[in-house]
RNA sequence: GGGCCCUUCGUCUAUCGGUUAGGACCCCAGAUUUUCAAUCUGGUAAGAGGGGUUCGACUCCCCUAGGGCCUACCA
């Protein structure tokens, strides 16, 4: 049986091999990672993706096939042998060609052996890559490749070449480490007649330090995305933009994406993964995005991270959300932004808020928290302008009471302008909040 | 070692023989200001190197250098 899978649109005729498997895991499991990251992506074909296996056994015909045309030969060498001729032929700059591509299998046919493909030894097998262009390989270069193992489990070359063809697959696109099996499965087309698919190979996508994607750079699965903090939709634009463009744009939409793309567009160079970049994208994403969502998005976040919210601070948070929603990267960063309106009085203030507390400082709270008890409604517009009014009566600037205000209500902790702090906070925990330090020991 | 692919600001990219080489992220400065952000304005910053072809090359060709992929009885 074999290990990987297809999609296949509903009713279409677009097939999608998922090539690399990870052997680590089932096959059950490994549908359902699939499954988990375009259901978190929210990428859909017209309908649910039918996923489905590729028919076990259609290469053993083929191969038999392969035999009599004179494409395919038994090959006795030992592993031992095998691994010394390995050796010798790299050792000598060239493929390596089997002693047993031309000799007739006797009568002892049924001896440990392997399926080997015969390779030509002059001439070239060129790709027609809808990425790269022509891609040309000297087939004097190109092994004589195992097709079928010892034990008769055909390889990664033949089988994919067999599902293609037996399900009628008609775009093979996939990472760049496959041009050159291109070749060696055109080999394999060639050799029974078929049409060979269109072949795109698209450019890697590295890490950050510009080596090859792998756990220390963060993320390697859509659903560490997720756990992140990072909205789909951010991640589906940032992974649009690399590796293709289309002029300037930079923020867009899946309808446009789709109406934009073209296989020609493709960059040809990898790609680095900017964090960054993606930060400032999501940034844009949550900005933009529907409050209750994001805050039910943010809960499910801070749920995944281990550090799930009390009901009352819920509330608090999603009060908060509009406020703080503007100056966050990831959904993570939000409950730490919103953190002025998780705290819980009686607040410790910072040193310097309490040196602000002197008697002209308390008595300049007093009147102010006056003006503020009974506001209706408690809004920002209201608490805006009686903040204005306020500093106006007074005759003083912002600076003479907001640097207070803010510690008194925060305990030091950044927060939005104050009026949307005050509303964020409500009546009465803010002047709970004011009133705590009014009493406070001088 | 061999084959193949790639090479524009730090990063993602635009340009597709004639541009002051554009945009975005990052960074820096200024503005704003009641903190931190955010926001607004402005700025620094690039055609790997060398040969050709051409009136003219980032754009086409060759070489070199650098990076990547493959070179499994892995996928």
């Amino acid at each position: 049986m074999f290990n990987w899978l297809y999609a296949r649109h509903c009713g279409g005729q677009f097939l999608l091999r998922i090539e690399d498997t990870d052997r680590a895991r089932s096959t059950e499991e490994a549908v359902q990672v699939i499954f988990d990251s375009l259901e978190w992506l929210e990428l859909k074909w017209d309908g649910a993706p039918v996923f489905q296996f590729a028919r076990a056994g259609v290469h053993q015909g083929v191969v038999r096939e392969l035999i009599d045309r004179g494409w395919a030969f038994r090959c006795y060498m030992s592993a031992e042998e095998s691994e010394a001729a390995k050796a010798e032929a790299r050792a000598e700059g060239r493929a390596l060609r089997s002693p047993w591509r031309d000799r007739t299998p006797e009568a002892g046919a049924d001896l440990p052996h392997v399926v080997r493909f015969k390779t030509p030894t002059g001439g070239e097998t060129v790709i027609e890559d809808l990425v790269r262009g022509t891609v040309r390989f000297p087939n004097k270069d190109l092994d004589d490749l195992i097709l079928l193992r010892t034990d008769g489990a055909p390889t990664y070359n033949l089988a994919v070449t067999c599902d293609d063809h037996d399900m009628g697959v008609t775009h093979v696109i996939r990472g760049e480490e496959h041009l050159s099996n291109a070749a060696r499965q055109a080999l394999i087309y060639q050799a029974m007649d078929w049409d060979l698919p269109q072949f795109g190979h698209l450019p890697l996508i590295m890490g950050e330090d510009g080596a090859k994607l792998s756990k220390r750079h963060g993320a390697q699965s859509v659903g560490e995305f997720r756990d992140m903090g990072y909205l789909p939709e951010a991640v589906r634009n940032y992974l649009a933009r690399l590796g293709w463009g289309h002029g300037d744009d930079e923020i867009f939409s899946d309808q446009q994406a789709i109406a934009w793309f073209d296989v020609k567009d493709v960059t040809k160079s990898p790609a680095r993964f900017d964090f960054a970049k993606l930060n400032a994208i999501n940034a844009h994403y949550i900005r933009i995005a529907d409050d209750d969502r994001l805050m039910a998005l943010a809960l499910d976040a801070m749920v995944r991270k281990g550090e799930p919210l009390a009901g009352e601070d819920e509330v608090r948070l999603r009060r908060a959300l509009p406020l703080v929603k503007e100056g966050a990267k990831t959904l993570l960063d939000l409950p730490a932004l919103a953190g002025f309106a998780l705290k819980h009085r009686p607040l410790k203030l910072d040193d310097k808020t309490a040196a602000r507390l002197s008697p002209d400082g308390k008595a300049r709270l007093q009147r102010l928290r006056e003006r503020l008890d009974g506001l209706e409604p408690w809004s920002a517009e209201t608490l805006d302008g009686a903040l204005r009014g306020f500093v106006a009566e007074e005759g003083i600037g912002f600076g003479e009471i907001g640097p207070l205000l803010r510690g008194v209500l925060t305990g030091g902790t950044p927060s939005p302008d104050l009026a949307g702090t005050l509303f964020a906070l409500q009546c009465e925990e803010a002047l709970g909040r004011i009133d705590d330090a009014l009493s406070r020991p001088a």
